[in-house]
RNA sequence: GCACCGUUAGCUAAGCUGGAUAUAGCGUCGGUCUACGGAACCGAAGGCCAGGAGUUCGAAUCUCUUACGGUGCACCA
């Protein structure tokens, strides 16, 4: 039940609706307060009267029920306390009912949420820079569904663009068929690397670069069969990782999808009088809203990213009839985004108002930067394998006799790689450490999953009762079962809010009040009348925890 | 120069639409301790919430401003 809005409904104050009464209700500083609090001070200039007097006498009027056991007036907030049993009984019963159920809602039903993430770009391997934009978007995409949203997941593949006539100028000068089928997408980047270093020198290289990506675009046979190669390849090698992490896709259309689509963008740009000519190019003029022009064309005529960008937002508009399209794009790409959501506007869609470019924060190394082109980066493969590593090392140690250790560790490496990536809010920079992303203790995914292991081995022993008594809980008990009762609403504003972060902090707040009430309180040792609770508290937990480390993408092993 | 973002304990961070003594983890020091799994639990030390001004009964939170840091600003994506 929502002990909120029951309150709320049952605090009189002349002219304010029981709405506004719900939102002004917090949680105090200190449960032994209370569970909920209503301030009154800003009614104090209304009523005329002090908020302490208004207190006391709103506490007059609320009489105690089953539900609402205590009212107290301190310092100008009434504090109330909710009847513990009914709470637990409530919340346990829901949970144990819904199951992997619990927290998920019809809220999105009948709505489309598109959602661009991952964006890989074709014969680069995947980085550490590539970790937010997947990581985030494939929870967002689990959460979306989660809400009964239909969620597209697109990636929006860099395929597109002269580096490719690089990567054949580089792969015809220094490159073979048995190198790259060996090395992979890793002898790919290795030539691309190469390229670079060696145009600084010869800056004809460049010159051959253009004329080969210009073939690709005018269907050269040969040039687009290396090409369609290197991006098998690349999707290949990208879909061991995105197996791992858990991350699915239900469209691939990149970037060259659009080639053929960006025609109708700038005639109808035209048409609208928007274009206009300036130091050679196509421009929107965008001064009247405080950006710099977007560029269109190029003065040699050919595209440019916004375009595609654009003629991609009215593709999805139009294939998928979208209520929200979100870009989990770093924030160096806001002014970008900015530019052509303003475009579309001015071109009259009115649904611009729906795109969203949900931006991350950056992730360097310690020496600073990370750049492909220069071949200073740490490939996402050998920080989860690293991640594997350890976790088999500390579980052979630990526990040596637990079955199926590779799979735990894996399970346990990848999770700590995602709730690494996860844990705090999206828009703060990261830099990279091993020591960190190694680190099992504390706020980690690795104590959560701890746990949930602790918390599967009691249940290993005793199964929940049909029927249980609920007791008066105690303090941790009771403190666990209001964080349990939240998770509906964690997962809600972690999807308005767009920040996964939310559900990963939840999942250790949780944690860390199993832990305390595992430590103070005896489950299967306990007297009768409390056993049977205490296990489906338990089950609840672990229920509740799997939930939500499953939106995350993270999984949860029964013995670790 | 202009724009956007950030600045909270030694370090890494929470703090939702302003509300009661600012919250965790790591690290440090001390304790629980022979267990329903110690990858745990408890306690201590550690803070002019970057500086200043304003709005308010009340500001880490809102507004303005300064400093520092990051990012972006025309034919890359």
């Amino acid at each position: 039940m929502d002990y909120k809005r029951y309150i709320a409904e049952r605090i009189p104050v002349e002219g304010v609706s029981a709405n506004e009464i719900c939102d002004l209700l917090a949680v105090p500083p200190d449960p032994s307060m209370g569970d909920y609090a209503f301030p009154c001070f800003r009614f104090a200039k209304i009523l005329r009267k002090s908020p302490v007097a208004i207190a006391e006498e709103l506490k007059a009027k609320i009489p105690a029920d089953e539900v609402i056991s205590e009212v107290s007036a301190v310092n100008g907030y009434l504090n109330f306390k909710v009847s513990k049993v009914g709470l637990a009984e409530g919340t346990l019963s829901r949970i144990l009912k819904e199951g992997a159920n619990y927290g998920s809602s019809d809220l999105g039903a009948g709505k489309t949420i598109c959602l661009d993430y991952s964006s890989v770009n074709i014969a680069k391997p995947f980085h550490i820079g590539h970790l937010s934009t997947t990581v985030l978007g494939g929870a967002l995409y689990r959460i979306f569904k989660y809400l009964g949203y239909n969620a597209v997941g697109i990636n929006h593949l860099g395929d597109y663009g002269t580096q490719f006539g690089k990567l054949i100028s580089a792969y015809r000068r220094w490159g073979n068929r048995e190198l790259v089928e060996q090395g992979g997408i890793r002898a790919l980047n290795e030539l691309y690397v190469r390229f670079h270093r060696e145009a600084e020198e010869d800056p004809a290289l460049d010159d051959e670069a253009r004329a080969y990506f210009k073939r690709i675009e005018e269907g050269d046979a040969e040039c687009n069969e290396l090409f369609e190669w290197f991006k098998r390849l690349t999707l290949k090698d990208v879909q061991k990782i995105y197996d791992l992490l858990d991350i699915h896709f239900d469209s691939y259309a990149g970037e060259s999808f659009y080639s053929d689509k960006m025609q109708s963008v700038i005639d109808e740009l035209r048409e609208k009088g928007l274009l206009v000519e300036s130091r050679g190019a196509q421009i929107v003029d965008l001064e009247a809203y405080g950006m710099p022009p977007c560029i269109i064309l190029k003065s040699d005529g050919s595209s440019l990213y916004a375009t595609r960008d654009m003629a991609a937002a009215i593709y999805r508009k139009k294939t998928y009839d979208f209520d929200k399209c979100l870009y989990v794009v770093a924030y160096q790409q806001n002014l970008h985004f900015r530019q052509f959501f303003k475009v579309l506007e001015l071109m009259g869609k009115e649904w611009a108002k729906d795109l969203v470019h949900v931006a991350y924060g950056m992730v360097s190394l310690e020496e600073g930067a990370m750049s492909t082109r220069k071949g200073n980066v740490v490939f996402l493969e050998d920080v989860i394998n690293k991640c594997i590593e350890k976790a088999y090392r500390i579980i052979d140690e630990k526990n040596p006799s637990l079955e199926n250790k590779e799979k735990v560790a894996e399970q346990v490496g990848v999770g700590a790689v995602i709730f690494g990536a996860l844990y705090n809010n999206k828009i703060k920079d990261i830099t990279f450490s091993y020591d960190k992303v190694l680190n099992f203790e504390g706020e980690t995914s690795v104590y959560v999953q701890y746990t949930c292991a602790r918390a599967a081995s009691v249940l290993s022993r005793a199964e929940v009762p049909a029927s249980y008594e609920v007791p008066q809980p105690c303090d941790e008990e009771a403190e666990l079962l209001k964080a349990l009762a939240e998770f509906p609403d964690t997962v809600r504003s972690a999807a308005e809010k767009y920040e996964p972060s939310y559900i990963a902090r939840y999942c250790v707040d949780v944690a860390q009040k199993f832990n305390k009430f595992y430590f103070d309180c005896k489950i299967l040792q306990a007297e009768e009348g409390v056993r049977g609770f205490r296990l489906a508290l338990t089950a609840a937990t672990l229920q509740v925890l799997r939930n939500a480390l499953s939106l995350l993408g993270i999984g949860v092993p029964e013995k670790m």
